[in-house]
RNA sequence: GCCGCCGUAGUAUAGCCCGGUUGAGUAUGCGGGCCUGUCGAGCCCGUGACCCGGGUUCAAAUCCCGGCGGCGGCGCCA
């Protein structure tokens, strides 16, 4: 809606402008004097501030006065001439329109002078985000995937989506939910890892954003039980390397889009998103068991690193300014049937990406190759027989490929310098949370 | 699942160790009053809480047992 202003006109100097009408909710209301001054957001991060003289705006005035924190309106208003606020933009208001007021006050304080514990933020946080605080961190995760989208779609990556009801679980049987499907046991997707393989059939690069459902009974601090993963398989690649620069370019793509598309967002939340460069260190995994062991740290040559071997890692590489840097060769006793081995058997083409000590994206060359591909399950104590859709797909033509699959929530964690997964997810699922 | 810590007004906290002086303090919110456009405005008045159950004791927010709930660590992983 556009409105030309009469207000405007009586200012000397000055164009064509509009009038605009703003919505959003009371987050802030203070009286001074003869005063009454609104601070209002919507999808903003800055507020709207709505100054009101008793004597001057009457109306306006009573109607404001009758408004408490939470209030829902809009406003048509124009920018204020004179900006007196030091915290949001300044509008001279000419109507104010209420649509719904509070029943009772607001179980949170919004307006962020009285802090809320993680379990109470969780809670309440559909009404947290009106604060330009929370409001912010969840205008960069959409940043961030949004950033993702751009980055793969000029990659030439095609946009795929795969069933989050399966009837088998990439890794085993351990983390899946299930559930009943019709006269069948079903599982709900704990990762599109084998579709986006299949798919590289007939696609030469696809990616999807979706979300992971793990039954893991863990409770930590970088764990979910529902996330959202950033997940991206390539075809026709001549080596991992190929799969290591996808990876890397995406994250500096997204670090880089998020530092300079969301400057006031960050700015709200503190926080200094340094700018970042490839290519990212590579580490092979027994670079990585050295080093740890030279720092003292007990590691297994053939297991996955533990969490606290890998922040150990993260410290070292930091004092080297590798904040992000690839750990390869996974040995293939902690690896997925689905890794390329190496000669030696002993091997993979796995690979992590670790940001500042925590794994924020796990891929590498997948087995192409029909035969070893059977071997493989077999080895694992798998039924290849219940890989059968799966296997399929390697009969006709299936190219070398690779990918991986990115934690949104972890890599939101890292960039934000974030405490707890929770903070990266608007509804948390966890161990114990099932609700909102 | 194991280990550790914790549970006080709507929210966030003090008090608990060492039971009585607590009619449970403070901030913020909310209601009311004052107030030169405040900047997490200020000042005054009011409002509102000891997770549940059992036990010890003359006396329990405080000590003990059980339950429920939360936070952190480990395992595991994105």
């Amino acid at each position: 809606m556009h409105i030309h202003s009469l207000d405007y006109y009586s200012e000397p100097g000055r164009g064509v402008i509009t009038l605009t009408r703003l919505c959003g909710w009371v987050i802030r209301k203070a009286r001074v004097g003869r005063v009454l001054i609104l601070e209002v957001c919507g999808n903003n991060t800055k507020p709207y501030v709505l100054a009101l003289r008793e004597d001057r705006d009457r109306d306006l005035f009573h109607i404001a006065e009758g408004l408490d924190i939470g209030s829902a309106l809009c406003f048509e208003g124009d920018l204020a001439p004179l900006q007196r606020s030091k915290r949001g933009v300044e509008y001279s208001v000419s109507k104010i329109e209420v649509y719904a007021k509070p029943i009772e006050p607001l179980p949170v304080d919004i307006s962020g002078k009285v802090p809320a514990l993680l379990d109470t933020r969780i809670k309440y946080r559909w009404l947290l985000v009106r604060n330009p605080v929370e409001k912010a961190l969840f205008k960069i995760r959409a940043g961030v995937l949004k950033a993702a989208r751009k980055y793969l779609e000029d990659n030439g990556f095609i946009e795929v989506n795969t069933p989050k009801i399966v009837a088998a679980g990439a890794e085993g049987g351990a983390t899946l939910f299930k559930l009943q499907y019709f006269e069948r046991e079903a599982y709900l997707s704990q990762s599109p890892q084998l579709y986006k393989q299949m798919l590289i059939s007939s696609f030469e690069r696809v990616y999807e954003i979706t979300p992971y459902f793990r039954a893991e009974k863990y409770n930590t601090t970088r764990h979910l039980n529902e996330s959202w993963g950033i997940d991206v398989e390539q075809g026709f690649i001549n080596s991992l390397e190929d799969v290591l620069e996808t990876a890397e370019n995406l994250v500096v793509y997204i670090v880089d889009y998020v530092r300079l598309n969301y400057k006031e967002e960050l700015e709200i939340l503190g926080v200094d998103l340094p700018k970042l460069s490839t290519p990212f260190k590579r580490l092979r995994f027994t670079e990585a068991v050295e080093i740890l062991r030279s720092e003292g740290v007990e590691v297994s040559e053939t297991e996955d690193l533990s969490d606290v071997a890998e922040r150990k890692l993260g410290e070292v590489m930091a004092e080297k300014k590798h904040y992000l840097y690839f750990i390869t060769g996974f040995p293939w006793s902690s690896a997925g049937f689905y890794y390329m081995r190496e000669e030696d058997g002993v091997y993979t083409r796995k690979f992590d990406l670790d940001y500042r000590g925590l794994e924020i994206a796990s891929g590498g060359q997948r087995e192409h190759r029909y035969e070893k591909l059977v071997e493989a399950i077999r080895e694992k104590g798998l039924n290849p027989e219940n890989f059968e859709f799966y296997l399929e797909a390697f009969k006709y033509g299936l190219p070398p490929h690779g990918g991986f699959g990115m934690g949104v929530e972890r890599l939101i964690m890292k960039m934000l310098n974030l405490e707890n997964i929770r903070e990266a997810i608007l509804f948390v699922r966890d161990r114990t949370r099932l609700t909102p």
